[in-house]
DNA sequence: TGTATTTTTGCAGTGACTGCAATAATGGTT
DNA sequence: AACCATTATTGCAGTCACTGCAAAAATACA
């Protein structure tokens, strides 16, 4: 177990836990302006300088950000036939996810520290763009291979379809993501997920 | 004409666009390495330290950004019984507007410094994220009065159907977005609201 | 053990941004 | 014109995020 990981690997690993643990601990103790990278890096036990070896920014060790990617497993259940809307969310949500590179424990403290301090919404609203942009591509990718969705309509393209379908989908995932952080209660995300996406079909089946 | 305003206020419109314009300016010709406040100010003929009591941030200059506002002209042709999305994001345009305080012309210098450098379009989605809120408030306001919408489904109140709303209809503005951005062409944006939103709704009842 | 690679670290520096208090400019009043 | 209240500008001193660079330490590998 511990012998998959080199042990370069294990202690990048605990290096980096360390540093968000201490920044979103420290955000939640004292307040997010007593998170300094000094402070930081010091209760980690590593120098100011590594700090920026393992984050960004001091928002995301404090967020615990990572880099957003699709793993092959996200797709896997991914059914261009089936309910678009609802495959396109879930996908988004999967990928939202790969951003936190906390435990799950730890996003109810995460959710507590955006709550209390709005401006780091922005600083993941930032990472959401990406795993638009990703999730964007992927979708594509997909549609292109449908027979249903290879042709756009006039004057738009596959891409155009996609980045659409991402927008329109990330409108409920933002919608939970709103709703969860406000009302930090304990049902899951992917709960209000499925009911945002509820609301949006009953209002637009209204609208359109 | 010119006593409409004070002098003072007068001033503050010249100092304002003259920080923006270097800033702006400066971008496009030496890169945005090189604007720094201290440049910008120097070019404006004030002092730094002047320079924040005009933006909050050396990005703000270059974009031009002010605070968002609903606007009374704005809600003039706001009709809930009408096409709702498309009022929404029609108001959500107008409203998106009044965050750059340059007049039209600035707007191609402006997109081309985004499509330059788009790390600026994130420091933007954080006021388009204000705008969200203005938005949603106002139109949480027109539903509550409507016979139709005043009550919502069950388990969401009326705020929640606005927020969905405003969410759905700012896809279809990021779409706009985007596609204007990435090729600034001459045509409005406008226009590209308008093509989106039909995108939108072409996809939209093939999914419902 | 020796060597190549990666990571950590210190250092010195740039530049954004802030609070504060003095000064100057402006608006309105007598 | 003279005077005062309000508001804007400025300099100063300081904090802190973040960066490039090169030396030193840790790790991997043979």
């Amino acid at each position: 177990m511990s012998q998959l990981l080199s042990l370069r690997d294990r202690k990048r690993a605990e290096t980096w836990a360390a540093l968000h643990l201490s920044a979103s601990g420290t955000a939640l103790d004292k307040g997010l302006e007593c998170v300094t990278v000094d402070a930081v890096a010091a209760d980690a036990g590593v120098s100011p300088r590594t700090f920026f070896n393992y984050f960004a920014s001091k928002e995301d060790a404090v967020l615990g950000l990572q880099e957003p990617f699709v793993g092959e497993s996200m797709l896997a259940d991914f059914d261009v036939d089936g309910d678009l809307l609802a495959s396109v969310s879930h996908l988004m949500h999967a990928v939202t996810r790969t951003i936190h590179g906390s435990a799950d424990e730890d996003g109810n403290r995460c959710r507590e520290v955006i709550c209390r301090y709005p401006q780091l919404m922005h600083r993941r609203f930032q990472y959401i763009v990406k795993v638009e942009q990703l999730v964007t591509d992927a979708v594509a990718e997909r549609l292109a291979q449908s027979s249903r969705w290879a042709t756009a309509p006039a004057g738009y393209n596959v891409e155009d379809v996609a980045k659409m379908l991402v927008l329109v989908a990330g409108a409920s995932l933002r919608f939970a993501i709103q709703k969860t952080t406000s009302h930090p209660t304990r049902e899951s995300q992917s709960e209000a997920l499925d009911q945002g996406m509820e609301l949006m079909r009953n209002i637009l089946k209204e609208l359109l």
